[in-house]
Formats: structure tokens, sequence, C-alpha cells
DNA sequence: TTTTGAATAGTCAATATTGAATAATACAGG
DNA sequence: CCTGTATTATTCAATATTGACTATTCAAAA
């Protein structure tokens, strides 16, 4: 569902075509979701159905005709429907990368070190690009913030396991 | 792949059959998973297929034949492999709950902060329960204690958010 | 005793998601 | 002018995932 209140909301700025959707999302939203060009398109044609979009041909030039989405009036409703919903929930996230830590003591304590040295590298990794993104002035841009929170938080934890390991050594 | 490491790694100890697997998961394991019942028999299919397991027919009583998946040598080794990865590796996570925020400015901030303090409720109600989960004794519980560890980090994060809102209205 | 409901064990069709393929144009370098 | 590569725009087949359904057994209630 947050995959379609993404793509109400930019639609609702500027009526886009397919491409240009992927391309905006690929190149300024990369922190916020990892949406497939293709997921992108087949949520569109639900959209579609669901009259939330409609598509318009539009050629330009010689070029193959490209699709372009325009937000409806039910499309209106449903991002607000939606954004509300959104606001409102939480879901718990599993860490799938834990799994490995349920069967640590199958390996040789060391050697689960260094693996888990190269996790907190990566972590230390994507802490520093979360930090790195340039600020932008005006209202906060939380989701950049509760990456860079996140982030620091994993940090910590990497780290308690790291030091837990060291005294078993 | 987390989930094949799940699988292999219960099987490991004990040779069950599809139910007991999804049983033990639902059961034991809702806070390292969700991996679905029918997704388990997939997987378990697929490791049928590059021989990590194989399927015995076991009858008991007069009831419908059961698949008892064992694991075989090369599911041992498999199993390793992937612990070693999943030690190693980190992937970034991405809030689809965060989507919204970037379109708060839409609604009115009063209507907002409602909002998110419902969500704020459901993270405290998640971190109690995370909290009430009964120590075992022995080496640590790393799952649950990572969820600890998360869910407060969130609680501070949601909160920042609705201070800044307070402020706004 | 019949019915009802829960537990057992799995299958399956419908949905969702992905990566690869297609096909057209633009454009730069030799 | 030809050729290879990048960009544009989308489709598609293959994979993965889900929820709903089936079918049997057992236990308890009516």
């Amino acid at each position: 569902m947050s995959d379609k209140l993404l793509l109400l909301g930019i639609l609702r700025q500027q009526q886009m075509h397919g491409y240009q959707l992927y391309e905006f999302i690929e190149r300024d939203l990369a922190a916020c979701t990892d949406l497939k060009k293709s997921a992108a398109y087949y949520l569109l044609n639900k959209m579609a159905e669901d009259n939330w979009v409609v598509e318009t041909q539009a050629q330009e030039g010689n070029r193959p005709p490209r699709k372009v989405y325009h937000l409806t009036d039910s499309g209106e409703a449903a991002f607000h429907r939606l954004l509300e919903e959104n606001l409102a929930e939480y879901h718990p996230i599993r860490f799938s990368d834990d799994i490995g830590l349920a069967y640590i003591d199958e390996i040789d304590p060391a050697d689960a070190l260094v693996l888990l040295r190269r996790r907190r590298l990566a972590v230390e990794t994507a802490l520093q690009v979360a930090r790195a993104v340039p600020e932008h002035e005006g209202s906060p841009q939380w989701i950049i913030e509760h990456q860079r929170h996140h982030l620091a938080s994993e940090l910590e934890w990497v780290e308690r396991v790291i030091s837990y390991l060291e005294r078993q050594v």
C-alpha cells in the first residue's frame, strides 16, 4: 500500500509517464523505497483499474507513444485515505539478518567475530552515507533523519554483540 | 535466503514434517520471522530439488501419509555457507511506514498529531510486548534483544516527530 | 449419538515481484 | 557515413508469496 501512496503522491504534483516516475524514484527516493520499475508499472495498471489514475497516450516526435498517468478525483481521495492510514500505523519489522545469530553457537567464536566485524563495517558505511546526504532547507527530511537515527542504533547494537563475543574468545 | 537458513537450522536439530515446522515457527519464532505455511512448503520443495533435504513418507495410524524432511550432507554444508553469509551481511531496511511522512504537510498538523500519537501507541505496545518476553537462561537471545533495542530507538524517533509537530500547532 | 469445532497436513489458484528482453531513437567517435 | 553505446519506455516470462480451500482425525458438547 505504501508504494501506491508514494506513486499517488508523486502524480498529485505532476502527471508523468511510467519511466519518468521510475527515474524520479531511482534518483531521488532511493532512501525511502526500492520499488522496481516493473512493480511500478504493475501498480499503475492496478490503480488504473480502480480508476485512481487514467492513462492517456502521448506522442513526442516519432518516438513510440508513452502512457501518461493522471490522478483522478477518486485517486486524490485514495491518496488522503492512504496517507492517514500510513501515518497512524506501525508495522514492526523483522530483521532477516538476525536469523544467523540464533545459530551463532554453531561456529567458532573467533570466526563469528570476523564475520560480525564485516557486518559492522557495512553498518558504519551505511551510516556515513546517510550522514553525508545534504540538508534540505525548509521542513525536516524525516525519512533520512529516521535512517540516521536507526543506523546509529543499529551500530550500537552490532557493537554490543561484538563485545559479547570478544569476552567469549 | 534467511528463510532457508532458518529451515535448515531447525531440520539440523531434528527431522520434521512440514506442518511441524510451520507450527514451531508460528509458536516459537514469531519474533524472528513471518514465514507463511505455504512459503515454507515452497522452500522445502526448492531445497529438495537442490538435494539439501530429502523427503520420506511416514504413516502414523491411519492418518494421511506425511512428508518428513531430513537434512542431507549437502544441506549441512549449505547451512554453514548460509550462516557465514548471513552473519557477515547487513541489509539496510526501508521503513515503508515513513512514506506518509514525506507528505505530512498535505494535512492539517493537528490531524497529523492525532495520527502520529496513534502510531506512538502502537510502538509502545510492541515495546512492552518485547520486554515481557521471559528471559531464557544461558546464551543471550539476540533476536529479542535486538527487537527491544530497536523498538526503544523507534519510540524515541516517533517522539521526536511528535514534538516537532506540537511546536507547529 | 450427532454435531460442532479445533487440530492436523498439505495443496492450489490468484497475486505480486523480479530480472531480462525488446525495440525504438539519439548521439558521439572513427 | 557507419557503428557501437546510452537513453527511453515498456512488456513479459519466470519466480515467489499469499490466503483460501480441502480433507481427515479427534474431542467435547448438546
